[in-house]
DNA sequence: GCGATTTACCTGTTCGAACAGGTATCCCTC
DNA sequence: GAGGGATACCTGTTCGAACAGGTAAATCGC
């Protein structure tokens, strides 16, 4: 009879949450031939035009490593192309392609699947709710991961990822 | 001024909330020597006992080819054993090692420490409104990914994963 | 101008997630 | 008891996530 609920903890529900979540956007994006991640930096793309992959990185909050390779293989695949920066020798921009345009309809009506099948049957109130919750959420855990301000390394900074999502995507 | 909140929607926070929790959870986990993932395994091994591949791949809503693999790796490192099942020649019984207990309390307590920091200032009514939350948005995701009961052969059944967290823990 | 440091990118590696395919075993039916 | 199918496990593969290390280039200090 405690306050408390007794099933379980946060921690679990947003370990199944997390899992069912991106089981869905990955069971759709398949059909489009993007793997889970790659769909973040095409939407990044599309929404902030060419830019290096330092920036990709630092805007999704991803590893250098990883997005060197994602960027190979949507070069690969097509949907991006890489041409070096005349600025800076080192760096080398990342730009949609016009192929992948076609895409990008397709990602959008996705994600916007995505966020329709997690909303479910939810009021309006209790959608709000749960964004409130979620990003209270956030915050806890963004000062847990940064315990001193430096000395943990948080790899991902202050704005952690960037997401797609698009807000409402008026521009099309 | 429509009545959405202007920020974003509901899927872009798990996606960050979800990274972040991943985040937490590996950076202390790494800290005894497991990385994510593995310690569902240990946690159901130490509260369900010695049991068959098969089982903790059910339970955990896993992959029969990632499990064997996990324990591959958990046997490797010393934490589980594994003896030829007596009733079935093809299964094989997966055992946490004696070694594997003092594991379990650092996990136990890794466990305790991300949800401390999950909930963090949340009151406990607000604690038990993101629980409502979640639970309703797992299950929509749920029947979101089991869209015609057998057409799309959803891989976690019903109960998705198992997590730990262990209750209260009661009994150590 | 020269050296040290930082930055940008690449490569190698380990690990989980997911899919395809293979083998041994079990079980049910004929 | 001999198929046929289901089950349990393993292996190979691709991909994202993360870490370590390595090269080239820009930048800062002198």
């Amino acid at each position: 009879m405690l306050p408390v609920a007794q099933d379980e903890v946060i921690t679990n529900a947003i370990v199944r949450v997390a899992r069912l979540h991106r089981m869905l956007a990955g069971q759709l994006l398949r059909r489009v031939g993007l793997h889970p991640g790659q769909e973040l930096v095409m939407m990044q793309l599309w929404n902030g035009g060419p830019q290096r992959q330092a920036d990709l990185v630092q805007v999704l909050g991803s590893d250098a490593a990883t997005m060197t390779r994602t960027i190979q293989r949507l070069e690969h695949a097509g949907f991006v192309r890489r041409c070096p920066c005349a600025d800076d020798r080192r760096a080398s921009i990342v730009v949609p392609t016009p192929a992948s345009l076609a895409l990008r309809e397709q990602v959008e009506r996705i994600w916007a699947q995505v966020e329709e099948q997690t909303v479910g049957d939810l009021t309006e109130a209790e959608r709000a709710d749960a964004l409130r919750v979620l990003h209270r959420v956030e915050e806890n855990l963004t000062r847990a991961i940064t315990p001193a301000e430096g000395s943990g390394r948080p790899r991902t900074p202050g704005p952690p990822p960037g997401c797609p999502g698009a807000p409402p995507a008026g521009e099309h």
